[in-house]
DNA sequence: TTATGAATATGATGCAGATCATAAATCGGG
DNA sequence: CCCGATTTATGATCTGCATCATATTCATAA
């Protein structure tokens, strides 16, 4: 994996320990951000304190490459959410790494492709679609990750971050969606079945 | 420009109408699609009809590359704006060009990162804020495209189709922005200032 | 010019989801 | 097993924007 290669190469790790802040909106971007282990969440925050979940990233991936290929300040803040080691690579060397390594080139294309892809897909539902259908759409998103049978680990809270909606909303969704036999609980949580 | 670069290299082109599909959801990705003139325009359709802009692409400019490169089928329409002569770039094709010129790896990287960083703000528009703090948004994000003193060239529905808004609320979004000096109207048109 | 379709405009009404308040259940650590 | 903190739950009210209806203005070709 990539990560071992850094490591190889001689690249640190740095530890951040839960809650600290990586980057946040406005700096300019210095590094690309490899996850030994741990996980991290990027989210924008309005002015009025709400969160939104951008993305999650955990060990074996890395984050922050946009900002830094095209020389923009960050949009979101990152954020620990379990205290993870982390290896910083500065432009120089992560351009070097597209270059001279072609085999990570093609993995970021498809990375930075599935990214895309999930946001295209969560664009069109804060656009256009309700409460329901949202929750449903990345309900099935995150299941197919979790085992036959077992519970989706993620809280109201966060269903509600990662769709735009209220605690309030998706608790009352989620039940609803229960009831029409859209998706299983059990004590609470959302189950996966088959 | 990597479209002579195609054509050079004995590419062909094709030649789609104005408001034909080039392909739509569901549909397996066959091909990458440069564009040698023309406009088209990604959307999604909800239910009811309503469109969601994901992207307007022109001369000089490619799309349909994430569904191929991840291998999963279309989220969106893509319809021709204005008569567009294209070239179809199949995925063996496609993969060979990321792989044996450097250069067009490294614009397809930063491309894509440019369409995240688009999305990523997009996101959070949709999420967390209301109409005219959307509007003052893409306003902005569009201006920097039009000479200085030039007026925007798009409708208030295309405005609303890029904001997840509806005409009557971006026309008077826009009417509030203008009163508060947050934009300029010359006859209804949006225009650049400085 | 005038006609005709598109774009902009404006008022009235309805409703999904936010917001506020408060309580019950569940969880994790000592 | 107990306790404080987090998560889930539920009702009442409020509100921004959608929706519906109907003009008016603006372009473009005949």
């Amino acid at each position: 994996m990539e990560i071992q290669r850094l490591t190889d190469k001689g690249f640190t790790t740095k530890t951040f320990q839960k809650d600290a802040i990586i980057y946040e909106p406005g700096m300019q971007p210095r590094y690309v951000y490899f996850i030994q282990s741990g996980e991290v969440r990027m989210v924008t925050i309005s002015d009025d304190g709400k969160e939104f979940i951008q993305g999650v990233f955990k060990a074996g991936q890395y984050f922050g490459e946009p900002a830094l290929l095209i020389d923009k300040p960050y949009l979101a803040f990152t954020i620990v959410n379990k205290v993870s080691r982390i290896i910083q690579v500065n432009r120089q060397d992560f351009f070097a790494l597209i270059e001279n390594e072609p085999d990570f080139s093609m993995s970021l294309i498809k990375t930075l492709s599935r990214r895309l892809f999930y946001k295209s897909m969560m664009l069109e539902e804060l656009a256009n679609e309700k409460a329901e259908h949202r929750l449903l759409t990345i309900i099935n998103y995150l299941l197919p990750d979790v085992a036959v049978g077992a519970p989706l680990k993620v809280t109201r809270q966060e269903l509600a971050d990662m769709t735009g909606l209220r605690v309030e909303t998706v608790i009352r969704g989620v039940k609803l969606l229960s009831k029409k036999g859209l998706i299983s609980l059990s004590g609470g949580k959302i189950i996966r079945l088959e």
